[in-house]
DNA sequence: TCTGAATGCCAACAACTGTTGGCATGAGAG
DNA sequence: CTCTCATGCCAACAGTTGTTGGCATTCAGA
């Protein structure tokens, strides 16, 4: 299939639909807004993607890119994914989307739950020592991470916003590892 | 100041209201929907409370009645708060409909972050061994009791609704400890 | 019993929402 | 050049939202 023009519309709608969504939440953030960030007919958006929760759907595809955990050494693989997630969650919009429609929308929170399962669950069965345990630690990890990034990125709390991202790490690192092998 | 025959009827706008708020989050919580729940005229909602937000002030008007940590054994404070937390989010609507909205409707953040700064930093101030680092440790513990609130009640991941609110607090009281008396 | 205020409902408003159809414009193939 | 179709914009729709003003009813105090 060769690049059609409209290629560049579609990703420019993808961009702005991601900025607003993490910025405003499923409802508030418009088709009119997006479109305009765009500089863009509203009507293109739903020419282009159907309508609003296709849109979402389509801006909401993210992919945690979680490291090979056998790579790891068992006593880091803690602190290595609070790194990883934080450095994740900064370099793109799309968790903080995700994250701030999943509180209201129920497509939203479908989808969360699709990336915990999808992503997370696997990871966390092949580190921990009894795999029956694993959803129950996964939902944890998942309780420290969502956590973290719902302060910093949609509260704003403050001094979560001021702490850098490697003392974040550092304090939540223990946690997950502690979530991840703790026996019991 | 003697009982007035309407007050049946604001204390009915405020269930419902809470109600709403926390299955449906600020935006699709619509005063029609509220005033139906309350078998009630939406003009009323209006009358009574002025308008949208400040019947939502009005709703999220919560104690968070943290115990008195002087009190308390050093080494129990952070199992101690976990079981608290939880009891306190599962007996009340309040903390979940404050949360919901807070991912999308700025007064509602800031009414976390004053809940935050108002309840919970003195209790961590009084009990962490440098009150310079109170902020950061109460952040810390904000962010594993919120996320696990997020993940139980907002999200419903299916791990953490499942899990009974004692073994919830079994995992998370250490690493409310932890972040509320490690040293560094 | 009469009066005035409190309480409640109805109807309507302007603004905004997602969504649709039709009409112009441009580029590319023949 | 001509024809065609993808791309884009404009105008409008039906529904919902927060919000308002007016009218009926009910209660309390004189």
């Amino acid at each position: 299939m060769a690049e059609r023009r409209s290629d560049a519309t579609r990703a420019a709608i993808l961009v702005a639909a991601r900025e607003r969504f993490a910025s405003d939440g499923y409802e508030r953030a418009t088709i009119r807004s997006i479109a305009a960030d765009a500089d863009i007919d509203p009507s293109m958006v739903m020419r282009y993607y159907g309508n609003k929760e296709k849109l979402f759907a389509a801006a909401a595809e993210f992919d945690l890119q979680l490291p090979d955990v056998s790579a790891i050494r068992a006593q880091e693989i803690g602190s290595v994914l609070a790194r990883h997630f934080l450095r994740r969650w900064e370099g793109d919009d799309t968790l903080t989307a995700l994250l701030r429609a999943a509180a209201t929308n129920a497509a939203a929170a479908d989808r969360m739950r699709d990336l915990f399962g999808a992503q997370l669950l696997p990871v966390v069965a092949a580190v921990c020592p009894d795999p029956a345990d694993a959803p129950r630690r996964a939902g944890l990890v998942a309780s420290q991470m969502l956590g973290l990034a719902l302060c910093r990125f949609v509260l704003r709390l403050p001094p979560m916003v001021a702490m850098p991202a490697e003392e974040a790490a550092a304090w939540v690192g223990p946690t997950i590892q502690r979530y991840l092998t703790s026996p019991a």
